[in-house]
DNA sequence: ATGTCACTTTACAAGTGA
């Protein structure tokens, strides 16, 4: 989108993927290649596992993207990786039940505000874990409703960690009230959604299963069909409007279609009117 | 429910988390 002077510094971002990488020291060379593929404006990433002083800044800067990380040693940890110019917003949230595990960031690209958020995993219902999961949840609700005017065009993207739905998940028999499907989280997810976000994906997709984009590594779930859509894009009514498409890489996350190992998520790509 | 992967540690194997 040029302008008069044939600048395109104030072009909106158009094309925003979420991808949980587990571990960009991994993944560095399958990052840039979907960057190249898609011609990606804006990549939001989780659990990419090292701290700020380690994240590839110069590597992604050799192909035109600057990046934040919040990240830390080892565990947890988001990004954000776009060709327009980022403006920090957040790094963390007020009230976070875990304010030490690195798991949101949020910052204003063109017109976009994006956060990259990694939402606790909770282990399995009943565990305590479970229980800090959904206090995150609750704080996240509190801390969107604070931070930003609802009726801007907002983008929450990233792993929550929950399937909002039957519909998210191979077999919702088996998974009835499991972790990442239990009632309770998609209840608190849905408190997340009622603030005035639209779940993108579902949106793009109609009443159909899925599309799914995380497989766990064992048991082949990946070849069986074994997937959860847990990555997902929120977005405000601005953003509803401009959506185009939301689509899965599901090429990603096989073994054979890049440079070492797929994370076991694909990444997850929105696509919106410039 | 767990057939893998990535991380860490006082490191050449085992535990943790997902």
């Amino acid at each position: 989108m040029a302008n008069d002077l044939g600048l395109t510094a104030y072009a909106p971002p158009v094309r925003i993927a979420t991808w949980n990488v587990n571990s960009i020291r991994q993944r560095l060379p399958r990052l840039l290649a979907l960057l190249a593929r898609h011609e990606l404006d804006v990549v939001c990433l989780q659990e990419t596992k090292v701290a700020d002083a380690d994240f590839p800044i110069d590597a992604l800067l050799e192909v035109g993207y600057e990046a934040l990380s919040h990240g830390q040693g080892g565990r947890n940890g988001v990004a954000i990786v776009s060709r327009l110019p980022l403006d920090e917003i957040a790094r963390g949230m007020a009230g976070d039940p875990v304010p030490a595990e690195a798991r949101l960031l949020a910052a204003r690209a063109g017109d976009l505000t994006i956060a990259s958020l990694y939402a606790v995993n909770g282990k399995e219902v009943g565990d305590p874990a479970y229980e800090t999961k959904l206090a995150w949840y609750e704080a996240l609700r509190d801390w969107a409703r604070a931070s930003f005017d609802l009726a801007a065009p907002v983008l929450l993207t990233g792993d929550f960690n929950v399937a909002p739905d039957d519909r998210d998940v191979y077999d919702p028999v088996a998974w009835r009230g499991r972790n990442l499907a239990s009632e309770p989280e998609r209840d608190r997810l849905r408190d997340v959604l009622e603030l005035g976000f639209d779940d993108l994906g579902r949106r793009a997709a109609g009443d159909v299963e899925g599309p799914f984009s995380f497989w766990d590594y064992r048991m082949g779930a990946f070849h069986r069909g074994w997937g959860l859509r847990i990555d997902l894009a929120l977005g405000t009514a601005p953003v509803a409007a401009r959506l185009v498409s939301v689509d899965v890489d599901r090429e990603e996350r096989k073994p054979t279609s890049g440079e070492g190992k797929p994370s076991d998520h694909a990444p997850v790509i929105v696509t919106l009117r410039d």
